[in-house]
DNA sequence: CATCACGCTGTTTTT
DNA sequence: CAGCGTGATG
């Protein structure tokens, strides 16, 4: 077995030197597509081989799946073994160790984790406290609050310095947001919660605070490396010393060009303060590209020559050949889907396959049009980014039953799941939640509550579902069932597009049957969510074309890479929006997502779709097409500008006038009454049926075919059948 | 009290 | 598009 790796045909000399390098502390400044996950791969390798036991190595990166794969990898090119190094992210690792030492920061080892949506239900709960009075100026929204909530923990700033720093448009209620922090963290102690940034926070504070527990880690963890590190925050920076404090076997790696991540605190310079920690650190620099073209590098490399903050490395490769970047002004979003599309369709007749392209977006909703445009060519595609499948309404009521199980005390699922049953809204869920602590009643007594005597029982449903629950240990699986006997009807109910629900659920019960403890089942669905459905559908079904937002498409690549920009004109955008490091890592993200294509770029533009009257002009025509801003600054030996919008390339022909976004539409009656139920058509979605109206001329339409509930279609692009 | 329809408002990305 | 508040109705 000895020896069997022949690292020098494998891999560059600069590869070869991270991956031989085993001892003492390394950072490796590693471009896009220089290698970096074969460096780790083969360096994972190359310590099991070197007899280290595979336990002892630590691979911490920004995903479980990265880890997994990596592993995974490892262990079929080199060493069976590999399988059992220890990887996953940093929250993983906190979560892990934190169960068996919350008690040394006054915490159970029975903490509840509480997700992003959680952690906006307990800010919700809290913010009638702070008594603001009706009409004052604009408080900001909880999802909003919950980042500021959020950044200031990452940062280690305090709020009131955050806000009046990075939230200038909230100054005026500085004291507010201040004393909510104060709240929020007040309501978590009490109630035995962590929330993501507390797991990090407190895993720092362990290991800092508690030399046995850091001397026990660093014992177990012989050898450390931190994939992504460009994306870590500084206290992630800190657990990262502190790991490596004892043995100093630390390697990192990461791309300063690379870094996404600030609004969650990450900041590229612990790259270099890296070196100030282990001053006897070695730096290696991968710099050869093995997956772009030239053509594309020097793209990409231009473009970062703009940064006003110059980074390390220049990118270069041996694929000479290849097209230039192409931009092309589309004119209009519903022109721009349409060349999307067109474009897909004459590579798939010149022999290319859907799942060589993918189309990289900023934000979810940007893909909406484009969506519509596919579902009615047939195109099939898989989204990622966005949405999060555990932060769907079914999934989380769901969960919310067990999370019940696994905890009585986690008052928010009690209250989540009570308002299910019929007749209990935000008043009673309340007054039972007191009601059972007041009278020490455990679940399976909901039913007792007095509020509802005499009515025909939904409590008295939920305590029977407790009573069984509460019977069944060890495995969640059985739990899973019953608990999904129980909600289905409630499901069918409250969701009209409840199949698609369902189906989803479903794959809940799989899942399950691979853990061994409630517990341990519902920490890994909160931390380290699992493949969503459509990442499944991803890896089952090959020909596929790929959506997804640039975050969600770190570390991947694809042949073909489209880039699509819309018109940021719906929403206002407030003064902040603009300020000049968010516009810095605006261009990093340019960088990622150009980076992930191997053969050709295309990136797309509305060139001519403007911003509705209420929207800031100057912000709209600097950013309101997003990134072709910087594009458009390239010389044009560097990328090719063309226009593709209103001519048909193929044919020559004038296309059609196509409708604009709708705050332009002019609505003409056609006299044709729609009603509830009726079927109708719409040319992106196929047949479906009105479930009900919304305002004067939008309706909300069922979709059979899609699977899904569309919302607010506007009646004249729908046909009666 | 619960539920529903309506209108207003708005940065985004994720562990 | 969705979350939130509001006011009417059951």
């Amino acid at each position: 077995m000895a020896n069997s790796i022949d690292y020098k045909r494998l891999l560059n000399p600069a590869q070869l030197e991270a991956v031989m390098t085993v001892e003492g502390p390394v950072l490796v400044i590693a471009g896009a597509g220089s290698g970096k996950t074969r460096t780790l791969i083969y360096r994972v390798a190359r310590l099991v081989e070197t007899g280290v036991e595979p336990e002892s190595i630590l691979l911490l990166t920004f995903t479980r799946k990265a880890a997994q794969e990596m592993l995974e990898r490892a262990s079929s090119l080199a060493d069976p073994r590999c399988r059992f190094v220890s990887g996953g992210t940093f929250h993983s690792l906190a979560n892990r160790v934190l169960r068996i030492h919350a008690g040394h920061l006054g915490f159970d080892n029975t903490f509840t984790i509480l997700d992003r949506s959680d952690m906006e239900e307990v800010i919700r709960s809290l913010v009638p406290q702070l008594g603001i009075l009706k009409g004052a100026l604009r408080f900001p929204r909880t999802s909003t609050l919950a980042n500021i909530l959020s950044k200031a923990a990452n940062l280690g700033r305090r709020v009131d310095d955050l806000v009046s720093g990075e939230y200038t448009q909230f100054i005026h209620c500085v004291s507010e947001l201040s004393r909510l922090g104060e709240l929020y963290r007040d309501y978590k102690k009490t109630h035995q919660m962590m929330d993501y940034d507390d797991l990090i926070l407190n895993f720092r504070r362990l290991l800092a605070e508690n030399n046995e527990v850091r001397q026990a880690l660093s014992l177990q963890y012989r050898y450390v490396m931190v994939d992504e590190y460009q994306d870590t925050n500084g206290i992630q920076a800190d657990i990262v010393k502190w790991l490596a404090h004892e043995h100093r076997n630390i390697m990192v790696v990461g791309d300063d060009s690379q870094s996404i991540y600030s609004f969650r605190g990450a900041n590229y310079r612990n790259m270099f303060d890296f070196t100030a920690t282990f001053p006897e650190a070695r730096i290696i620099k991968l710099e050869e590209n093995y997956r772009s073209t030239q053509p594309i590098l020097t793209m990409t490399n231009a473009l970062m020559e703009q940064a006003s903050e110059k980074h390390t490395k220049c990118l270069f490769t041996k694929r000479k050949d290849g097209e230039r970047p192409r931009v092309v002004d589309t004119r209009t979003e519903p022109e721009q889907a349409m060349f999307v599309c067109r474009y897909i369709q004459e590579a798939l007749g010149r022999g290319r396959s859907l799942r060589e392209f993918a189309v990289l977006f900023r934000a979810g909703y940007h893909s909406f049009e484009l969506e519509a445009e596919l579902t009615r060519q047939g195109i099939r595609y898989v989204k990622y980014g966005g949405f999060r499948f555990l932060e769907s309404a079914h999934i989380k009521d769901f969960l919310a039953h067990l999370r019940v199980a696994a905890n009585p005390d986690d008052t928010l699922s009690w209250i989540r799941i009570l308002r299910l049953v019929r007749q209990v809204g935000q008043g009673r869920s309340q007054a039972i939640v007191k009601w059972m602590k007041e009278e020490g009643v455990g679940p399976e007594g909901v039913g007792r509550w007095p509020g509802m005597a005499g009515k025909e029982g939904g409590l008295g449903k939920l305590s029977g579902l407790f009573r069984s629950i509460s019977s069944i240990k060890g495995p969640p699986r059985k739990a899973v069932e019953r608990v999904m006997e129980y909600y289905l009807p409630i499901l069918k109910e409250k969701f009209d597009d409840y199949p698609r629900r369902q189906k989803e659920l479903d794959q809940l019960l799989p899942m399950a049957s691979r853990y061994r403890s409630l517990r341990s089942f519902l920490d890994d669905l909160i931390i380290e969510p699992p493949t969503s459905p459509a990442d499944m559908d991803r890896e089952q079904r090959s020909e596929v074309l790929t959506l997804s937002t640039v975050h969600s498409a770190k570390g991947l690549e694809w042949p073909v890479v489209i880039i699509i920009w819309v018109a940021e004109g719906r929403f206002p955008i407030p003064s902040s929006y603009g300020n000049p490091s968010d516009l810095e890592e605006e261009r990093r993200l340019m960088y990622v997502a150009a980076t992930r294509a191997r053969d050709q770029l295309i990136l797309c533009y509305p060139g001519q779709e403007t911003a509705p009257p209420w929207h800031d002009q100057t912000v709209a025509r600097g950013r309101g097409n997003g990134l072709s801003s910087f594009i458009r600054d390239l010389p044009s030996e560097v990328v090719s500008f063309e226009s593709a919008g209103w001519v048909d390339i193929s044919s020559g022909r004038k296309r059609p006038q196509v409708r604009r976004i709708p705050h332009e539409i002019k609505i003409q009656s056609d006299g044709i009454a729609l009603s509830q139920g009726d079927r109708v058509t719409h040319p992106a979605f196929g047949p479906g049926v009105i479930s009900k109206f919304v305002g004067d001329d939008k309706v909300e339409v069922l979709f059979m075919k899609a699977g899904r509930k569309l919302l607010h279609l506007h009646y004249t692009s729908l046909q009666k059948t």
